[in-house]
DNA sequence: GCGGTCCTCCCCCGCGCGGCGGAGGCGGAT
DNA sequence: ATCCGCCTCCGCCGCGCGGGGGAGGACCGC
């Protein structure tokens, strides 16, 4: 029986270390074959342009373009991009909705074993479905969109505007909001006042509801 | 060179045929071992609390006990529970959410093919982070923080409670309202009182803050 | 029929709220 | 020294808001 078409594979990484320790991994699987290499984001584009992988295993610093930006390229000019895999260090990296947002298939730490990266590589290029599809990409985008920049105004609030604000949002009055910041009730309705200005809000449930909208509530 | 302990599987999905299917294309691999089936949800907590396997398949509908639940008694009862791989038929389903809160490794689609489904299982049993580790796990429990349960009060409020309350969070001022949904003004005010008994809340304020914290404007 | 819920609308009352202008202190920037 | 932003507080005023209670009509189920 003849050897099935190999995965093929490029590999994405700044340390030529870590890519040599994954080609040896990859190498020693039969039906693997790493065809390229890249030690920059840019690299890492036009390499993927150039031999057309199936897989990409993308490390996710990286000079000149990091390897969160060189995915999003990636997928977006290629007709049938390979599927992209982002390897990193931390898992609670901050970079693993990133990139799922941007359409990796999937998310690899630097400390896995050589059965867990092989076999990732293998179910990654081998299945539509792998662990963790769409939805999980829906998951990404929907707390993209829930952690969307803030619009200007938010900047703009002084220190006891934003505790103000943050009062206003948990429903508290003028008085209540005196007492806990230990103020004059005059002084909560300057700030309100304020608050209403720079955020554009008619009265304080206007105020509330751009709090929210903006993701106001979410930050320190 | 001796065998390796093999990768013990404990199989729970309500149709025969499934199982049987499932059974025939694990029992393929030598590094892995069908050690035991399950019908029910319940049945499945009582299998593994048995067998302790490394790795569960677990069918999302099944009855008496859906496999949700069951993955969440079999994840709380034991001390080293098993890696449980739910597996359901559509990737855009719910329950995918619902997995990821609970605590289960992985996500399959049962349309997925042999090399997929082996693949998924040794990934699982191996690595302590396979694909979307940790972070997803949080991505998906804010995801169900956002969208918990609604309070009792929801279903209390009647349809015109319900669109003065939206209107409310929209920054109306009961006037506004009245225009919008051409009634009397006095009848605003008697639904938004009505709208404020039945949330507990003292002004429209804390009555908007109740719809976004409870969900209530992400309903139809 | 008769109770129940829901929607509609009316009255009066008190008060919190928001808009207005003014004022003093304090710290940093020029 | 001067300005400016921020925080603090004061008065006054109008009004929207929320509480209370009452009332009529439409629809539904027992």
């Amino acid at each position: 029986m003849t050897a099935p078409a190999p995965i093929r594979v490029v590999l994405a990484d700044d340390e030529r270390m870590v890519r040599t320790a994954l080609r040896a991994i990859l190498s020693a699987e039969a039906d693997l074959e790493v065809v390229g290499e890249a030690a920059t984001g840019a690299e890492a584009v036009a390499v993927v342009r150039e031999l057309r992988p199936d897989v990409v295993l993308m490390d996710v610093r990286m000079p000149e373009i990091d390897g969160i930006r060189a995915t999003e390229q990636i997928l977006a000019g290629l007709d049938e991009p390979p599927r992209i895999v982002v390897v990193t260090t931390f898992e609670n990296d901050s970079y693993v909705y990133d990139a799922l947002r941007v359409g990796a298939a999937g998310f690899l730490l630097k400390r896995s074993d050589a059965d867990a990266l092989v076999g990732a590589v293998r179910l990654v290029a081998r299945s539509d479905s792998l662990l963790f599809p769409a939805a999980v990409r829906a998951l990404a985008a929907e707390h993209a969109r829930a952690c969307a920049a803030p619009p200007a105004w938010v900047a703009r609030l002084t220190g006891r505007e934003s505790e103000v604000l943050r009062h206003m949002a948990a429903g508290l009055t003028n008085a209540e909001i005196a007492r806990r910041m230990e103020v004059g009730a005059a002084t909560v309705k300057t700030h309100v006042a304020s608050v209403l200005a720079k955020t554009g809000a008619r009265d304080r449930t206007q105020a509330v509801i751009a709090a929210y909208e903006s993701g106001f509530l979410r930050n320190p």
